[in-house]
Order: C-alpha cells, then sequence, then structure tokens
DNA sequence: TAGCACTTGCAAACGGTTTGCAAGTGCTAT
DNA sequence: ATAGCACTTGCAAACCGTTTGCAAGTGCTA
C-alpha cells in the first residue's frame, strides 16, 4: 500500500470521503515536523489551488474526526497538527510566529494537582505549555 | 493616600495621564483575582460607559507601559491582568472561557533545558502553560 | 486659568474565520 | 461500468474581535 492509499484508507476509517482538497491537506501535516497555521496549509496548496474556505473545512473536519489537532499558538491564528503525533509542546517565536517543537512533558502529575486544588473546575482534560522566545532570524534583524 | 489617588500616582509615575477611563480600567483589574476579557472591562464600564475602543487603547498603553500583562487564553480572544501579580498560570474552561487562577509553577528550569535543546532559538523569555477542562456550571449543562 | 498635547468617541476599515448556496464529485447500488 | 444521491467544494458575502483615522474633549503645565 503505497502512501496516498494510506492516507485515502485513514480517511475512510474516519468515516470521510477520500477527496482530494483532504488528501492534500493530510499530506502536507504529514509531511511536517511543526504546526502549521491555516496560511501555512493554503500557500502549499497551488496547482491546482484549493479555497482557504475549504481548508478551514477540512481542518475542522480532521478535528472532529480525531485526526488532527488545533493549537492556538500566536496572537489568535489557528495551528494544526497530527493528533497522532506524541505528546509534546511548542516554542514560538513572539515577532514571526516561527514554531518549534519540543519534546519531552514533565506535566503528567500537575493536571492532578491543579484539578485538587481548583475551587470552579472539577476535571482537567488537556493542558498546553508553549515557551515564547525570539528565533535566531528575528534575533538578527532587530 | 486612598485607593484612587495610589492608582493615580502609580499611572503618573508611569508617565500616564490619570483619565478617567484609565483609573476605572486599572480598579477593574485591580479588583479581579483572574484575567478579565476585553467584553468583560467593557460590560463593568457603565454609567457613564467607555468606549470599546478606548478600553483596547488603553489596555495596549498599560502592557506597553508594564502595568499590565496580555494573555491569550482562549479562542483567541484578549485576556488581561496585572503584570505587578506573581508569575501563575491558568486553567481555562474549553466550553464557556471561565478563567481561574493556578499557583505555583514548577518550570524555572524547563525554560534553559528547551533553548538548549532547540535549533532555531536561543533565547527563551517566557513562557504559557494553560490547563483546560470543563468548570462545574457546564458540567451540569451537559 | 489658558493653551497644548494627549486622550476619547464615533465610524469605518481590517483580517482571520464562518456561513449560504449553487455547482461539482466521491461513493454506492444497480 | 454508470447513474444518482449525498456529501464536498468554490465563491461571495457575512461575521466578529480588533485596529485606524479624525475631530472633539480633557488632563496637565506654565
Amino acid at each position: 500500500m503505497n502512501e496516498h492509499e494510506s492516507s485515502s484508507a485513514l480517511l475512510k476509517a474516519a468515516g470521510l470521503r477520500a477527496t482530494q482538497p483532504r488528501l492534500r491537506v493530510l499530506s502536507i501535516l504529514e509531511d511536517s515536523t511543526y504546526p502549521l497555521s491555516v496560511a501555512d496549509i493554503a500557500s502549499m496548496l497551488k496547482r491546482p489551488s484549493v479555497d482557504q474556505v475549504t481548508v478551514y473545512r477540512t481542518l475542522e473536519t480532521f478535528v472532529q474526526a480525531g485526526i488532527v489537532q488545533h493549537l492556538e499558538l500566536h496572537q489568535g491564528r489557528s495551528y494544526f497538527e497530527l493528533a497522532t503525533r506524541e505528546h509534546h509542546h511548542h516554542l514560538v517565536c513572539r515577532s514571526c510566529g516561527r514554531v518549534e517543537d519540543v519534546e519531552g512533558c514533565e506535566m503528567d502529575s500537575m493536571e492532578k494537582k491543579v484539578v485538587k486544588k481548583s475551587k470552579h473546575f472539577s476535571t482537567v482534560s488537556s493542558h498546553a505549555l508553549e515557551f515564547f522566545g525570539d528565533c535566531k532570524t528575528c534575533v538578527q534583524t532587530r
């Protein structure tokens, strides 16, 4: 089974039609080692181009299907990465929005502590940890 | 020196005019034990009301002056809290956006590890850690 | 207390995201 | 293999939080 066929099977297993735009968006996410914004993805979809709206709808569909994870990392914009990736965190450039993965998470026990101390919450289902700094490119252009 | 006078002095020390809208926004932030959204603040400013635009500009001014901290916690919306508060994190309701403070941070050493392992970043200046769950009100209404 | 510079309110622009609707296209059953 | 239907896509326009331009208003200084 080649890459295209397995992506197609992945979509069908999730009850989704294996359309051209979906296969291409999925392939882009599979090839990336860091989360991508909608603009990133749309700009990679040329010849033939895919409408921005379709990208939004495709990603939302993938999120609902549990294939993709939605992140808010920078200035209220949406970023997406495959949900199959191991739990990790991100390093975000405050200036340009560049994102890099950070492996390793020592937070497993922390969630339990948090919910124990909370007044208004009875469950904590996830957490987000982002580090902010200036990437080497942006540091130079100051 | 009463509360109003000390707020006024705080603004002047930062090189800012102690205008009515600024004093009222500052007072609202001082009274809150958790971060507030722009909508939260604007809705508390009645009789006489303060324009949303003024709230945005006031908060931006406060951020520039180092009086207030800008947070992105939920669906790309802006939240603000006093910068003078001790470093802490937040617990955010995925459903309604309710925010609660989480005291204690064991992340001091983590930033150093992160920058050491990073390819593209040479400095990490801050981090954000948010926990997500369902607050007790939202759990009930499911 | 007069005058100026800074601040505010209003209207309109902005940019990322969402929605409505008609045209297009995978998939299923023949 | 193919016809038909339901789901998907593209386009245009709406949406909503936020920002900008500009004239009127108001703290602060002399």
